[in-house]
Parts: C-alpha cells; sequence; structure tokens
DNA sequence: AATGTGTCCAACCGCAGGGGC
DNA sequence: GGCCCCTGCGGTTGGACACAT
C-alpha cells in the first residue's frame, strides 16, 4: 500500500521521464555532490528533481550517506571496530544504524556487510547458527579477547614509552562515544547475569587487563579490581570502561578449572595453550589459523 | 588462457513511522 | 481520523572482482 504511495512520488521526482538505476555515474555523483554543496541536503525527493538527477530521492540518499559524503570512512575495519561491533551488536542486535553512530565515518550498510560477510561466514564454517548461544559465547569469550589482545599489542608496538594504563586505553578511544558511557548501566553482555550494578561499575573503572594468551587469571575477579586513581578525563572513563569490559570477558569467565561458559568440553587452559599467533599487520579478525584452531576447540 | 566458484559491497526493495494537511 | 508524503531502517540482490582449477 505504502509502495503504491512512494513509486508515485519517485515518478514525480523523476519528472515523468525514466528513472535512472544501478550503479552511479561520476556526473551523477556531481551532480549530487555540487547541489548539496550548494543547498544542503534533507527533502530528497525534492532534491533528485531540482539537481536534474532522474534517479529517486531514496537512491540519492542512499548514495549521498553512504558513499559521497565527505566523511566516510573507507578501507579495511580496524581491531577496535571490530570489537565495538561485536560488542554493539551483542547488545543491540541488527540495530545497523545504531552501532554505526558509534563508529564515526562508517555506515550502517558498512557494517550490516561487514557483519554478514566475515562474521556470518564464519559462523556457517563452524557449523554454528549465528544467533545461537554457542556462537555468542565463542565471540565473547574467543574472539573479542583475541581482538583485544591484537589492539593492545598493536598500541604496545606503537607506543614503548606508554605506561601500563596508557596500553590499556587502546586506540579504541577514536571510536567511542560518550552513548556508550552513558548506556552502561545496561548489564553489559560480558556479564549479564550481575545484579550488582554498582559493583560492576566499579569493575568498569578498572583499567587492568588480562587478555587471552596472557598468563590465566588466578586470583578472583574482587582481586582485579582496581579504582581509578585519578579523577578520569572523559575520554579515560570512556577507555577504562571499554577495555575493562573486554578484559572481563577474559578475566571474569576463564578459571583453570572451568569450561568456558556455553562451550561444554573448552576449558581455558586449553585455550590459552592453543591460542595461534595473531598476525598483527593485517589486524584481521581472523586469520587462516583461526578456523581450524575453532574448529578443533568446538569439536566441530 | 578459459572457466568455475566464492567473496564483497553498492544499490535496491519493502516496510514502518512520523509529520503535515 | 485519514490520507499523503518523506525519511530511515533492515533485508536482499546482483554485478564486479579475486582466486582456484
Amino acid at each position: 500500500m505504502m509502495m503504491a504511495r512512494e513509486v508515485s512520488s519517485e515518478e514525480e521526482a523523476g519528472g515523468g521521464d525514466e528513472l535512472r538505476r544501478g550503479p552511479w555515474t561520476v556526473e551523477e555523483d556531481l551532480l549530487l555532490v555540487n547541489y548539496i554543496a550548494a543547498h544542503g541536503e534533507g527533502r530528497w525527493n525534492a532534491l533528485a528533481r531540482c539537481a536534474g538527477l532522474k534517479r529517486t530521492g531514496k537512491s540519492c540518499r542512499l548514495r549521498w550517506l553512504n558513499y559521497l559524503r565527505p566523511d566516510v570512512r573507507r578501507g579495511n575495519m580496524t581491531a577496535e571496530e571490530q570489537l565495538l561491533i561485536l560488542e554493539l551488536h551483542g547488545r543491540w542486535g541488527n540495530r545497523w544504524s545504531k552501532i554505526a553512530q558509534h563508529l564515526p565515518g562508517r555506515t550502517d550498510n558498512e557494517i550490516k556487510n561487514y557483519w554478514r560477510t566475515r562474521v556470518q561466514k564464519h559462523a556457517k564454517h563452524l557449523n554454528c547458527d549465528v544467533n545461537s548461544q554457542q556462537f555468542k559465547d565463542l565471540m565473547r569469550y574467543l574472539w573479542m579477547p583475541r581482538l583485544l589482545e591484537r589492539i593492545h599489542r598493536s598500541s604496545q608496538s606503537q607506543s614503548h614509552d606508554a605506561d601500563d594504563a596508557d596500553l590499556s586505553v587502546s586506540a579504541a578511544t577514536s571510536c567511542i562515544t560518550s552513548d556508550l558511557v552513558v548506556d552502561a548501566h545496561h548489564p553489559p553482555l560480558a556479564m549479564a547475569d550481575s545484579n550488582d550494578s554498582a559493583a560492576m561499575w566499579q569493575q568498569h573503572q578498572a583499567p587492568q587487563m588480562s587478555v587471552a594468551g596472557a598468563p590465566p587469571p588466578t586470583t578472583t575477579m574482587a582481586q582485579h579490581v582496581v579504582l581509578p586513581t585519578a579523577a578520569a578525563s572523559c575520554h579515560q572513563m570512556q577507555d577504562q570502561f571499554v577495555c575493562a569490559r573486554a578484559a572481563e570477558t577474559t578475566t571474569c569467565c576463564w578459571s583453570e578449572s572451568e569450561s568456558l561458559p556455553g562451550l561444554a568440553g573448552l576449558y581455558y587452559d586449553d585455550a590459552a595453550a592453543a591460542l595461534p599467533e595473531f598476525d598483527v599487520e593485517t589486524m584481521a579478525m581472523w586469520g587462516p589459523e583461526d578456523d581450524p584452531w575453532y574448529t578443533q576447540m568446538l569439536g566441530l
């Protein structure tokens, strides 16, 4: 029913001529960019008409937001961005536009494509349903700590003279927005079972990081909690929150004698001992060695 | 070199919701 | 309240490209 109306308005936008579809030409891009530079964006149907584009308003909007906008970031997702996507998808599901708001320069379309092509592909390879608890646990307890280690190693290699706290405060900084902190009252994925939000918030402040591949935690979580030593800047708060969040996925949940939740038969010792080396150069979430490793660990 | 297969991503489609009249 | 239009979101598709055989 809506489509009939929509089509009529789109036909109007096309001025009665045949509407173009498919890939945009350089000339069309120029028309759109120049028009928006002169008149601003919005009112897309009228914009398409006035700019002389034989495109629907929808098509113009999509082209601008996903491709032509000057602040669109292109290229591979960084480890920090991948970590954020996993984290935020765990919290919000397929709310791509909401997730995109936390990754400056990345579009919902790009994040959606990333999820479908990379994450779902690996779920398929592992014979997991991407929505299954098993796969969620895999992300939470294995992939996210691994990504964190990549970030950690990368920042170490970039700033040798930084102290430990600074290292924990990773380059993820640039990707985190204040919304994430505001949203921190939601029970985070990795500790959704907790009832004590105050204690959890204290844990959020803990910049201490223990990642997969590092010596396994031998103390309780309480012993890992380190209260902030100085008034933290907004950025530091955000960084600590994120790093502590991700660190929890390692420190809270793995003990030497306890199997990983949802991953029956997979023990911390096994995981830590068998972790393959990261390919820090490529910063890809999965290296070629990862699939067989996960397959073996999961007994798939 | 030719062909087949898989991957990635830009673009499209269908729908829902909001606002103006 | 109902209609119309616009905008935005999430799902899907198709073509270009890369890689394997």
